[in-house]
DNA sequence: CAGTATCCTTAAGGATACTG
DNA sequence: CAGTATCCTTAAGGATACTG
């Protein structure tokens, strides 16, 4: 059913960071800048984005708490959870395959320079 | 080990067409117009980028058979079935959670719609 | 049939400065 | 601490015409 619905849920784990937040979500809940200093990289607009993102699709719940200073915990919701075993999946098939497609990618590339024209040269 | 790699293949998973694409190769090969037809609103020229590229990866193998007209083969290779298993689980999890997202995010842009202020107005 | 070559648009994401 | 606001760059992907 619905197979455009299908193709956005698929688009947002898509973007460049949500896979990575949300496995470093884990189970616990994790405060703004802990989760910034725990994904390499990230920009603080795009640590913010994600995370609407992901709150957006009822993943990832945002509790503040008005203390000074503020303290905002985000956590993963039930279906964040349920998500989280996939991703780990398609995670941990990555880790186990970097290797082989490591090298498969620089032959590859190597003999595409070898042989760039369709009908043998030199 | 080597977390950059890890990410350089969950990049390529993550470009617009890799998933579809994987899904609809499954577990016979397929030609090139064939795949065109199965993936719907692909143009030629990604589908041959994608292709490209997931052959470039090793997930995939391209077999050209010399007749009149040309014929070209596509498949999965060992570890692109690998893959397609995880892709599988990823997939189906949104085909379960599609409708759940979609409300999901109806609430929150309704939300957003009705309080866009930080401090209660109107 | 199975592509390649060109041109173009849009939007994702980075950098940086500022704020309740 | 946890953000928002602006500006900018790049690259992904679409449209279209052409080809061995």
């Amino acid at each position: 059913m619905a197979p455009e619905l299908v193709r956005s849920v698929l688009e947002r784990i898509g973007d460049k960071w949500s896979v990575i937040v949300i496995c470093r979500l884990g189970p616990e809940p994790r405060r703004f800048n802990e989760l910034r200093r725990l994904v390499d990289g990230i920009t603080q607009r795009m640590l913010t984005a994600t995370l609407r993102g992901l709150e957006r699709d009822g993943l990832v719940t945002r509790s503040v708490f008005p203390t000074v200073p503020l303290r905002v915990e985000y956590a993963l919701t039930d279906s964040g959870r349920t998500l989280l075993d996939v991703v780990q999946a398609l995670v941990g098939w990555a880790g186990a395959n970097a290797e082989t497609v490591h090298v498969a990618r620089t032959e590859f590339d190597r003999r595409a320079r070898e042989q760039p024209q369709p009908v043998g040269a030199g």
